[in-house]
DNA sequence: TGCATATATATTATAGTTAATACTCGGATT
DNA sequence: AATCCGAGTATTAACTATAATATATATGCA
C-alpha cells in the first residue's frame, strides 16, 4: 500500500557519521557557512550524501516550511488544443520557478470544480491558476477568502477582485465581425458559447458593435447556442440553415464551435465560403489545412499561461499585491479563404 | 512566502473538547466503532470538526503514511492532442481512484525528463505514468530499482520489463499501407518519427510487411524522417518532392507528420490525393475536415490512458505484480479521401 | 584569573497526522 | 479481597525536515 522506495534521510546520514541531524541539515541547505560548520565535517557531510543517495522528502519539507512548491491548474477540458496549449506554458515557466503543477479537468462542470478545489486545498498547493466554467463563483471566492492565492485564465469573474489573465475578446470579435462586413455581409450569426461568461459576453458585445458601428441592425434571433463545445455549433448550424433569410456569414465563438459548423455544412453538403462564411475564434495548428482555410482570431495561448504563472507565484511570494488586476493580451485575425467577399 | 491560509487541525479540535487529538482523528477516520468511542464523544468531534472547518492536512497525512495518494504523468508534449487526450482520461480515472497527478511535459527532451523523474522522486509520488522520449532508459530503470510503481504509454522498451500500454503499431500500420496498396499504389514512402522508438519500429515494420506480403520490394531510401514533429513532415515531403521518382503515396508515422506533409505539399500547389495520396497514423477532431478528408490509423487514446491508470495503481495497491506486462491496444483504419484509386 | 567572544555542534520544538501502547474505571469473576 | 475484563480515552512515538535555542570548548583581552 505505502510506497516503499526507501532513501537516505538525513538521520540516517547523521547516524552514519555521529553528527547531529540539524548539521547535516545545514550543510545540505548550503548554510554551512552561515553557522560556521567546519570545512572537514562539511565533506563528510556532503560525500555520505552522495554515497547514500541521498535526495530530500519534499513531504516533510512541506509540512515543516507549510509550503509545497506545488501549484494547481483546474481546466474546464484539456483536450481542447487552445487550454492544452495553455498548460503547456504553464508547466513549463511553474518548471522553471520551482514549482510543481497538479492538472485537473472539470469536464465542464462546477460540481467538480468545487470538488477538486476542496482537493487541493487538502494537498495544500501554494496557489491555484483556474479555467473556471465560469458561471459561479462562489467556491472560488471562499479560496480568497483563505488567503489562496487564485489567477483565473480565459474566463473571469467581472464583479469580483479575482485577478486574471485573458485575451481582448471584444476587440478580437469586433475585427472578426468587421472583416466579415468589409466583405458584404450583413446577415452574420453569431454562435456563443456559454452565454454567462465573460469571454462569451465580451465577444458578443464586439459582434454587436461590429455591427452597429457599420449601420447594421442587431437581430437576437441570429445570436444563438449556449456552449463552447463542437456539437453546440453542429446543432445550432443545422437550425440556422432551416430559417427562411438563412444567413451569409457565421461568427463562430470558439474553435471547437467551428468544428461542429464544418460538421453541419459538410452533411448538408454546403461549401465554405461558397454557400456560407465563417470566421472562427481561436487560431490552430490545422486551420490553414481546413476544406477551406478559416480565417479565425487567434489568442497567445502560450503567452496567457506563461503570464498567469509568473503573476501566481509573484503573488504567492509577496512581490506583489494579491488584488484586482486584470491582464488583457492582444488577439491577431488572420485572414485566409473562409469568407467570400460578396460586395456588388 | 508560506502558504498562509489558517485551517483547523486536530489539535485545534480537540482543545475546544478537551480530549485527545487520537480520539478526533479516529472519529473522523471513520474508526469510532472500532476504538469504541461513544456516541457521545463522537458526535462532539463531528460537530466541531464542521463548525471549524476542518480539512485534513494531506501533506501530513502523506508524511505520516508514507503515500501521498499522487501519481505523475511525464510527456514529451501535452500540446500534442494524442498526449493530452490521454492526460484528461489519465486524471479522470486518477481522481476516481482517489489520486491526483502532477503533470510535466519534457519537450521531447531526455535531459528534461531525467530531471522530472528526479523532482518527482522527492515528492514522493506513488507511481507514475511515463510517455518517454524513448531512446534511453537508464533514469526509467532506475525507478524500479527503487521500487517505484512505473507504466510506459505510447513509447516502450522491448529490452526491459518495465510494463506498458500501447497501441498496436504494427497492425495499424500495415493496414494503412495495405490500404494504400489495394488502391494500386506501389511507390508509397514513409515519413518516419523518433527512429529507435518502438512505436516507430513496429510502424516501420508494418509498412515493411504490408510491401512485402503483397511482393513489392522495399526501398530505403523511401524510408525517411527522424521525428514525430511537424517540421520532419515538412522537410522530408519537401525532399521525397524533388525526387527523379516522386511517390505516388505518403504513409505518415503520425499526426503531426502529416500536417507538415500539407504544408509542403500547399506550398508546391498539389493536391491530396490528386497529386499525393496520404495515409497518416492518429486520427484528430478535424481530420475529417480538412482539404482532402484524412483516411487515418485511430488510436484508442482515451482508452490507452484509462488502461494505464488503472494498471499502474493496482501495481501501487499490490493488487497485481510489478512485472513485464504489455498491452496492446488494437487500432482502427478510418477511410475517408486522401488516397486516390489508380488501379488500372 | 575572570569574563566575553568566537567556533562548532547538539538538543529541543514544531509542522499535522496516525499507529501502537498505556492507562483508568467500573463491574464481574474467582 | 484480589484479579480480570471491557469500555473509553490518553499518551507516546513516528514520519522527515528545519528553526530556535542551548551547550561546550577554545581563544582573546583587561
Amino acid at each position: 500500500m505505502k510506497n516503499n522506495y526507501s532513501t537516505a534521510t538525513l538521520q540516517s546520514i547523521s547516524e552514519e557519521l555521529g553528527i547531529s541531524v540539524s548539521t547535516v541539515s545545514r550543510v545540505l541547505n548550503g548554510k554551512g557557512k552561515k553557522y560556521r560548520i567546519s570545512q572537514k565535517t562539511e565533506e563528510k557531510v556532503l560525500s555520505t550524501a552522495k554515497k547514500l543517495g541521498y535526495t530530500p522528502n519534499q513531504i516533510a519539507r512541506g509540512l515543516r516550511l507549510q509550503k509545497t512548491f506545488t501549484i494547481g491548474y483546474v481546466i474546464p477540458d484539456i483536450s481542447n488544443p487552445f487550454f492544452a496549449s495553455i498548460a503547456q506554458s504553464i508547466e513549463k515557466e511553474a518548471r522553471k520557478l520551482e514549482y510543481s503543477v497538479l492538472v485537473s479537468d472539470t469536464a465542464e462542470n462546477t460540481e467538480i470544480e468545487s470538488q477538486i478545489l476542496k482537493l487541493y486545498t487538502e494537498r495544500k498547493v501554494d496557489g491555484l491558476i483556474i479555467s473556471p466554467v465560469g458561471q459561479y463563483y462562489n467556491h472560488i471566492n471562499d479560496l480568497i477568502k483563505k488567503n489562496i492565492p487564485v489567477v483565473l485564465i480565459d474566463r473571469y469573474f467581472a464583479d469580483t477582485k479575482i485577478p486574471f489573465v485573458t485575451s481582448d475578446n471584444y476587440q478580437g470579435a469586433f475585427n472578426a465581425v468587421s472583416h466579415m462586413i468589409e466583405n458584404g455581409h450583413e446577415k452574420i450569426a453569431c454562435i456563443q458559447g456559454l452565454s454567462n461568461t465573460m469571454p462569451n459576453i465580451e465577444r458578443v458585445r464586439g459582434y454587436r458593435d461590429a455591427l452597429q458601428k457599420n449601420g447594421l441592425e442587431v437581430k437576437d434571433e441570429l445570436i444563438v447556442g449556449d456552449s463552447f463545445g463542437e456539437a453546440n455549433g453542429y446543432i445550432e448550424m443545422k437550425i440556422l440553415l432551416k430559417k427562411k433569410e438563412r444567413p451569409t456569414a457565421i461568427f463562430a465563438v470558439s474553435n471547437l464551435i467551428s468544428l461542429g459548423v464544418l460538421r453541419a455544412l459538410n452533411e448538408e453538403n454546403l461549401k465554405v465560403p461558397g454557400d456560407v462564411s465563417i470566421v472562427s475564434f481561436d487560431d490552430q495548428p490545422y486551420s490553414n489545412f481546413l476544406a477551406t482555410p478559416m480565417t479565425s482570431v487567434a489568442q497567445q495561448s502560450s503567452e496567457i499561461g506563461f503570464v498567469a504563472t509568473k503573476l501566481l507565484i509573484d503573488i504567492i511570494e509577496s512581490k506583489r499585491e494579491f488584488e484586482s488586476n486584470g491582464i488583457f493580451l492582444p488577439t491577431k485575425l488572420i485572414v485566409r479563404d473562409s469568407v467570400k467577399n460578396i460586395k456588388q
